[in-house]
DNA sequence: ACGATACTTGACTAAATAGGTCGGGATTCT
DNA sequence: AGAATCCCGACCTATTTAGTCAAGTATCGT
């Protein structure tokens, strides 16, 4: 029932793109510092999170990241399930990463009827919630500000 | 956002004593064939859950394991708490295990609202069943047998 | 009292995961 | 060309996970 710093690391990162969605590429150093994130390890995580299509990359002089799609298409949800795997606490109630158990019959569970009903209430909350989303909250709690690069993430 | 083979096992475990409540002690040997635990593993995690106030043993040869306080008095929220740590994906939004996280102000930090809800969402549905919740629903799920020894968990 | 049966305690281990670090290569802008 | 920036794989250390094991202590039936 947890979020690794890696997993911490990359909402930051992806919640710094989508405030500064439409206005160009972030440099990971920016970012790292922004955030007080190691720059190697925010590399990595990066680099992970292209490849899983989630950000879009610029080499060179002025490259950085950008997100690929749309801050209101990637659910918190879809993120953390590619860095964390599954968000059941247990496999045999995981859709995207189901794993047989060894009970005997999985729909006589009891156990697992719960775990089910907690896996439910986790997905529903990080299903709803978009990049948008957070950026969102971002301006609700911090009040409106003229400049968002006066933004605390 | 994951449970332990342990704190899995720790849940059977107490399950089977559960709905052993009121008859006696249960051998380590039983639970763990039953349930098809490890022996020796399940001996330190009985030992875990003794020392915690969960359980009361009893040495010997008519010895076992028994359960300290009513099943109804149990809710699986405290069991997992001690099994795993916090029920919060992040520190800064347990209420138990709270640690501070490195942003500057956790009041306007977007993410941590988010992982409040997640923490609220597991929390709400853990708190709300107890080790006596989960033997009725052990008969609702198998359909009501005449014998007890029957129902397999 | 004695032996069999169970729990008790603490040490030990192998494998996986977490949280990084590092060197050097590939691109792109000026 | 040269500087800035991302890219990629290898590497490292500490912690956690999932067990195993041996020897000890309490209890019961006879």
């Amino acid at each position: 029932m947890k979020l690794s710093q890696r997993g911490e690391y990359a909402l930051r990162a992806l919640l710094v793109l989508g405030m500064n969605h439409g206005s160009g590429v972030v440099r990971i150093r920016d970012i790292a510092q922004q955030q007080n994130i190691p720059r190697r390890f925010l590399e990595q995580i990066l680099n992970d999170l292209k490849s899983a299509g989630f950000v879009l990359s610029k080499r060179g002089v002025a490259g950085g990241y950008r997100l690929h799609r749309a801050p209101g298409e990637i659910s918190l949800a879809d993120i953390i399930r590619h860095l964390e795997g599954p968000l059941a606490p247990v496999g045999c109630v995981s859709v995207n990463y189901y794993q047989r158990c060894s009970c005997p019959d999985e729909g006589k569970c009891a156990i697992r009827s719960v775990m089910q009903e907690v896996r439910d209430a986790i997905v529903g909350v990080l299903e709803g919630v978009s990049v948008a989303h957070l950026c969102d909250r971002v301006c609700d709690l911090q009040g409106p500000l003229e400049n968002p690069l006066d933004y605390i993430i």
